[in-house]
DNA sequence: ACACATTTGTAAATAGTCCTAACGAATTTG
DNA sequence: CAAATTCGTTAGGACTATTTACAAATGTGT
């Protein structure tokens, strides 16, 4: 396998140290303060488009004198372009237009979530999907699994026409805040370092986060989503994807969203996998539901199904919402099953169970962004980690 | 009233703009720098204990040079002291060692969530209780009640002995981020900014949040709570306080931890006055508890009615847990309550509900503040808030 | 037509931050 | 008693963003 460099100094993580207000964690130098501010022109161009210097110099606070210095930087490195001049009537010297260089870099999103195939695809700066490339899982597991990656990763480098900013991987199961799966019963890992393996190999930053967060960190830069948000993944399993602050939110032990074996109800339910009756699973899962719905002998039985399996799902969540005081709820899934009783009988409930009411709106919604959720949200990852922008 | 100042400059906020490493928000200057490393000095003076200034360069990973400048500017403040030399068998000049300087400030906090009393207490800055003040409620309400806490707080003014830091207040009812109680029934509070309000008659900085976050935040800083916790406030109402990578969480809408009216079970339940039956709060606020057990002909049935509440509240918080990955659940109540048969019984249902045994240990306790929670909580949030330091 | 106001982007000087390098002081070790 | 070690400080340099000033380019108003 080739090795490839990421080819600007940009290609590092820019930006503070996280850590939150309450917990200083560690030092900051003025550099740091200024990968900060590089940042904040980046994410300006980022959200507004074509900007001015001194438009820039209004929005984030910065002297013009200051963001001239820090676009130069980023004019050299690519990111930025000017775009002539603005034509609009106003008095003074007309302003140089800029626009971030959508032809800089591209990334490569990885979505392992389905059962039985990965999907990855070349994107550009924006989230825009460039090329696809799918491979069958053909029932790989452990380091079969791990070689499909690598080798989908591989055709996709090789697809790419522009300097690859960096990789990221939206895998199901359980993953820790370095990129190690600890637990993906379907692939068969279990504290598979995936983010250390590819980066290693193919010499590029590379993100790996839970199938789910992707999602839900897509919804929010692509589907319009709030920044406070829970979205609720359905398909062989049933995870969630927890934006809080407009950030992903992994969870002391990186589990969180794991509510696919939470027992929902007082009234027992069918045995689950995992030992318990009840799971959220056994009502929702594709594979439960597309058996429960065959078995269906005319298509109201198959809506009270599905409306069951809704109010079921807003049951569970009910408590989630009133406890982190969500304003949104976004399934992803396959629409034949959500997109219907199923979302309805959610909406119910939970208008049912909660203050949602008092609160102010509650809305649940289908994801707009289809099959590419997975692969777009880890690409926002990669964006957000090497330039601060998303 | 008088009009006090806070006596040094330090009293401003430090550290960065808040807001998360996904989402940069403002410019940062390397003066914010400077106080974000301040902080961490003092953070590192608060934890540890003695400390040389070589040390907190090690610690911290500045320099000497930079820590030194930066304690000379905490002794001028009187913030830190020095405290002699280190008597210890090792090679080279004795280290000095520095100490927080406890005798530099104290801090007011405040207690409005008890149903017919207000509390407060002056604070040193290790949170420990110096003097305490109470005030009857006698059923004011609006202004009334907004007058009864200015007065507590002038008499805790006067009971001061050292320069004050802040005013923290911990409310009930849903507090925003400027500290205005948006609602808050009981002390008939619709909008009220009580934040501004007491910050402007004592020209002391003030900061009022939600009594329950400050239940839980007074858990981690001195109970020994984990980072990620949930913290279940009984008592008139039920509530809860989050706190997620040790930073307490108020929600989009400032609502998060408002669960109280969240309907749990499928089998009805009681009318609860929001309109719903089966909320939360039909089931375990004391008012119905006591009357519940006041009923009860044996000791028997009444271990049944609090193992009754228990499991419902077990079965709210499943899903949260589950979707947060929590490791930790602390009860803060009325300890005849809920110290018993209520408890075992949150913890087995939560247990039986999530894969808790899979994720690692839940641990579910009682709070060890007993009645000062909610005002060292609050204390907190002003030492946090002015100094970056918990 | 033409002075004037307005806006843009850059240059020079300034204040603040932290670093590296070097040093004196004070103590233990051999 | 010399050498090694550690502490805290001083001096000098690199970097960041600011303030102030200015040239360039345009619209406005008489």
């Amino acid at each position: 396998m080739t090795t490839q460099k990421s080819p600007f100094a940009v290609a590092r993580t820019h930006g503070f140290p996280s850590g939150r207000a309450l917990r200083p964690s560690s030092k900051v130098l003025p550099e740091h303060a200024r990968g900060h501010n590089r940042s904040l022109v980046l994410q300006t161009l980022y959200r507004a488009g074509q900007q001015s210097r001194a438009d820039i110099a209004r929005e984030t606070g910065l002297t013009r004198v200051t963001v001239s210095d820090l676009v130069a930087e980023l004019i050299v490195e690519g990111l930025v372009v000017e775009m002539g001049q603005r034509e609009d009537a106003r008095p003074g010297k007309p302003a140089t237009l800029l626009e971030l260089n959508a032809l800089a870099f591209q990334i490569i999103g990885i979505d392992l979530s389905e059962y039985a195939i990965f999907r990855g695809a070349v994107l550009d700066l924006r989230g825009r999907v460039i090329s696809r490339v799918e491979v069958p899982l053909e029932s790989s597991r452990g380091a079969d699994a791990t070689a499909k990656v690598a080798a989908l990763v591989q055709s996709l480098v090789s697809a790419a026409t522009l300097p690859i900013l960096g990789v990221g991987v939206g895998s199901p199961g359980i993953v820790d805040r370095d990129g190690v799966v600890l637990t993906a019963p379907n692939l068969g890992w279990t504290g598979e370092p995936l983010q250390a393996t590819l980066a290693e190999q193919f010499g590029l930053p590379v993100l790996v986060i839970n199938d789910a967060n992707a999602a839900a960190l897509a919804e929010h830069s692509f589907g319009g989503a709030d920044s406070d948000m829970i979205l609720i993944k359905v398909g062989h399993g049933v995870g969630a994807g927890l934006l809080l602050d407009g950030s992903p939110f992994f969870g002391g032990r990186s589990a969180a969203g794991e509510i696919g074996h939470v027992v929902v109800g007082t009234d027992g339910g069918a045995a689950c996998v995992c030992g318990k009756h009840g799971c959220l699973e056994t009502w929702l899962a594709t594979p439960r539901l597309d058996a429960a719905i065959a078995s269906a002998e005319s298509s109201e039985q198959k809506n009270t199904i599905l409306r069951e399996a809704g109010q079921r799902l807003g049951i569970a969540l009910a408590p989630v919402v009133g406890a982190l005081d969500l304003a949104e709820v976004v399934l992803s899934g396959p629409t034949e099953l959500l997109d219907g009783p199923l979302a309805e009988a959610v909406i119910e409930t939970l208008r049912a169970r909660t203050m949602a009411e008092f609160h102010g709106d509650l809305s649940l919604r289908m994801t707009t962004l289809g099959e590419d959720i997975v692969m777009r949200g880890a690409a926002v990852m990669v964006l957000s980690g090497q330039l601060g922008v998303s």
